[in-house]
DNA sequence: CTGAAAGCGCTTACAG
DNA sequence: CTGAAAGCGCTTACAG
């Protein structure tokens, strides 16, 4: 391996020389720089990241936390991922990516071992364990995911009390007077997924307020339940000419649901979801969604714990992302 | 932040007695290693992974260089993902995720820069530049993909000859005798996704053997594209009577299509895909098909790349998974 | 503008 | 069974 010394004794320059031409912290002159640069390309020299981590205190590497229930919906996870990922890069930062159950554990642990600079949380509950570890830890944080009490941390998430009544005003102005909103199973809210809950609360006030019905219902993740829960609300409510979708799965399993119903979109019913625009290109999801942002989410994330990690950051902060809707045609006035 | 130093001045022993009854790399007395086990108990003492890192020249780190198209089907990525970071984790090592567009400068600046032990390569090309890199690299890599030249490294990817040839077989044996193939697009193909072709020259080949006739086509992999390539493949070959599709986006699209056209699976037409038992699940597809093994795929990966940095390893290997059709009851004899 | 030296927190021969 | 010391490859006051 070539080290800082090898650079050194070739360019015929103190190991101290080549540190300061390589961060620029103090004047080198220019012969001394340009016999460096051209050492170390020949050498194909780079710093060891250990040895100058354990100099510096500075990894240049931060940690997403990442949380994946065998019944939530993997795939949406990637583009908060790239969000992360992406940025990070850009910024100077590699990113770990841990994964395991026990994620107090792995916090514990990677903040100990001073592996990392700083976290990013993901999938974050209402009531989260991690963020009393978190708020201990020796490095910041910052959360995707809104909890019960963000003290101490940075937040992003989508804005789902915006969302929830933004869907209801939408259908309510072209018209509808009784629609269904779908959420997530039961067993998310349990776990903690508030999201869930702030989106449907939000709605039903604003339904309220307005005068319309709003039949608010759980349904399933995942095949074939979410098929025949879908088929058995639309029976039960027959009336309603508006469907809400805050579940990745609902909007997934709809298309074949609809026409084995011969129900046509929008004609006989308006649909909006709430989704990632990339899910709905790749599955070929023909309906009006507000956008989960999920990629923008990882991304601020990351630009406000990297100011963190580098003291530019002056408070904490909570963002939450308003909601827009991307127009796929899939609303229209009720049927007469 | 807690040292070794202070572990060992509260525990009344010198530094590398601490280290020692750590790593259980020379024999403590009993009450010297109860004194000490509870010091770092109560002191919450975990080593600093760069200092350790820096000591062993091992970092107990793998990188994970995964490369994302726009136009390729990034949530089936997710569970390659997992399998190697839930792997890795359980065998001691953590995971940097890096989704840098330019694979070989990341991998030229870990290596380099020693922040890994081991490197996993997913969406391995045919002609993938990463490769030479990887071979001069100071550390062994583990590829997720058969490139055409796997010479010095580690391979692990579907049999997807195999699996041309299973698919053929499987609705010759009901009794089909023409059948449409429906790959990736062509640029997947040009930019080295050698898999396409060698399920498709598989299949190509043991239709001829069997003497019956094999439509082979690209599609699109994205809406409304690929909708349109497969309604108009379904409409040149009218007399097909099976249908095999090694595209996700297309299988996807299917169910809509078909039902569009009023065409039953497997009364009317026989279905064979190729993905994930996931991807089946979370988008309730209905199709056979040859599971794409990622999670399986990825700690194998791992495994052997663990092998190969602890030095169990005792050659390279190149391991193709056989093809597994996962019945989902979409296959049936041809419409008489 | 440059160099010699201390120090970051570990591990591991060497010595007893 | 245990300790004192060297060394891993960097950075950065300190000194000139």
């Amino acid at each position: 391996m070539v080290t800082i010394g090898d650079v050194a004794k070739a360019a015929g320059v103190s190991r101290s020389t080549v540190s300061y031409a390589l961060s620029g912290k103090r004047p080198i002159s220019p012969e001394v720089r340009d016999k460096i640069d051209s050492v170390i390309r020949s050498l194909n020299f780079t710093p060891n990241a250990g040895a100058r981590a354990l100099a510096t205190s500075q990894t240049h590497v931060i940690a997403l936390l990442a949380q994946f229930y065998a019944d939530e919906f993997a795939p949406a996870m990637m583009q908060y991922i790239l969000g992360v990922t992406d940025r990070a890069r850009d910024l100077g930062y590699d990113t770990l990516l841990v994964t395991e159950p026990d994620g107090v554990a792995a916090l514990r642990r990677i903040s100990n071992s001073r592996m990392v600079d700083g976290f990013v949380l993901l999938n974050v509950a209402e009531h989260d364990s991690r963020l009393e570890v978190l708020r201990k830890a020796g490095q910041p944080g910052a959360l995707v995911g809104l909890p019960g009490d963000p003290r101490g941390l940075d937040v992003f998430d989508l804005d789902f009390e915006a969302t929830g009544a933004l869907m209801v005003d939408h259908l309510h102005s072209l018209g509808h007077r009784e629609i269904i909103l779908v959420s997530q199973p039961q067993h998310v809210v349990e776990r903690g997924g508030a999201y869930v809950w702030r989106l449907a609360d939000a709605a039903r006030a604003r339904a309220e307020e307005l005068g319309i019905r709003l039949h608010a219902h759980h349904s399933a993740s995942s095949q074939p339940e979410v098929g025949t829960d879908l088929a058995r609300l639309l029976e039960t409510h027959p009336d309603a000419t508006g469907l809400l979708l805050n579940n990745e799965a609902a909007a997934a399993a709809l298309p074949s649901v609809l026409s084995a119903r011969s129900l046509r979109v929008p004609e006989d019913l308006s649909v909006i979801g709430r989704y990632s625009d990339d899910f709905a290109r790749t599955f070929s999801l023909p309906y009006s969604s507000v956008d989960s942002a999920a990629a923008e989410l990882g991304r601020r994330a990351v630009e406000q714990l990297v100011a963190h990690i580098q003291g530019e950051a002056d408070a904490r902060v909570v963002e939450l992302t308003p909601p827009k809707i991307l127009d796929r045609g899939s609303t229209a006035a009720p049927p007469a």
